[in-house]
DNA sequence: GTCTATAACTCGATAGAC
DNA sequence: GTCTATCGAGTTATAGAC
């Protein structure tokens, strides 16, 4: 019974696959695949080289685990918001909203996915995402209804999407170059990124109110 | 005569300095400082291994000379156009055409300043970039003076610099995802980026039209 | 399942001939 | 300056004991 109240209270029941899993995780995403080394993985773990090999068989596949983890994590949020029935507004702003949470819960995602995707992209395409990618006609359709009704500044959709992933997602692959444009300490750098959400969705809204 | 009206047609008149040079230029960019392999570098410059040592010493300052070159071309352009006295309005427009000249030539320097720069912060910002970085305090003040004037709508002048910089930025290093999401062939994606100019410089004065 | 030891190989760097 | 040959460190991967 105390047993398993402690085991419940701290639940490090973590199983060696797993401990392996969340090193690879960690170094993978913050050195790349060629940085990290399998040394360096075993450490982090708490085990030995060895054993990497006995679960994950080459390096190359760990790897593929890893990414496939970190996209898999990302894509359904992607598919939800796009897919949506909402309206075009709630549905920009709610984008908005769960993107920016989603990376400030993994900061260095974009880094990695912007690396390996353009490292190899192949691989990356054929490996790695799955087959199904997050299509986004149904809120182009969307925006483009709502330029119909005049309720939007004309736009192009195409143009309109990208520029709201990169107003969310820039911020954080850029963020050491900005920390020292901007000569911003780690409190204030902190404070900018939970203003962001707001800026970034006044900032669309501002940009798609009609023309007098 | 005949000679150097060929040897003008053809100035192929490579040393083999600039020819190692432009070997790693291509390689670094494209796979990192641990992705690329010298032997890699020598077989696309057609010389031996031997010889980047001879010219170069080590891998890395073969890899710092490349960075700084990089580094040094965007550099300038920045600074020219944060730094001059033009009117804001102006001075955004210009700043949005010559960024996005820069990367249209150099398509896969984002992405190569991103990787390094995130994966080796110290290295980046001691060795390679430049000890006095552009700063933007003009072109924050004039934000501030035309938010007080009432000539833009109020916005935070910081999240503003970064929401620009990424409306330029950010398409070119997500290129492949881009053209994965928006199904688009190597035509579309080229005359989406013809575009890109007009339709960012259009977003971003529509977001700071003032508030009727 | 986990470890030690080591094989097999890659890669940056150097020696030395030309 | 340029090449061939090779060293030596570091890395992935495996063999084999426990």
């Amino acid at each position: 019974m105390a047993e398993q109240e402690i085991s419940q209270q701290a639940p490090v029941q973590e199983t060696t696959e797993q401990k392996i899993f969340d090193a690879a995780h960690e170094l993978f995403v913050q050195k790349g695949l060629d940085g990290a080394k399998m040394q360096e993985i075993a450490d982090k773990a708490g085990i030995n080289k060895a054993l990497l090999h006995y679960y994950y068989r080459t390096k190359e596949k760990l790897f593929e685990m890893v990414a496939k983890a970190i996209i898999h994590q990302g894509v359904p949020v992607f598919r939800k918001k796009l897919e949506s029935d909402k309206p075009l507004e709630e549905k920009i702003a709610e984008f908005v909203d769960s993107y920016i949470d989603l990376i400030r819960l993994n900061p260095f995602m974009p880094v990695f996915i912007i690396s390996e995707m353009n490292k190899h992209p192949q691989h990356f395409f054929e490996k790695i995402m799955p087959a199904e990618l997050p299509k986004p006609q149904k809120f182009i359709r969307q925006i483009e209804e709502a330029v119909a009704e005049g309720r939007i500044r004309p736009v192009n959709p195409q143009h309109l999407v990208v520029n709201i992933m990169a107003l969310c997602a820039f911020p954080f692959v850029a963020r050491p170059m900005m920390q020292m444009v901007l000569g911003l300490n780690a409190h204030e750098i902190e404070a900018f990124f939970k203003q962001r959400k707001t800026e970034v969705t006044e900032f669309i809204f501002a940009a798609l109110r009609p023309e007098s």
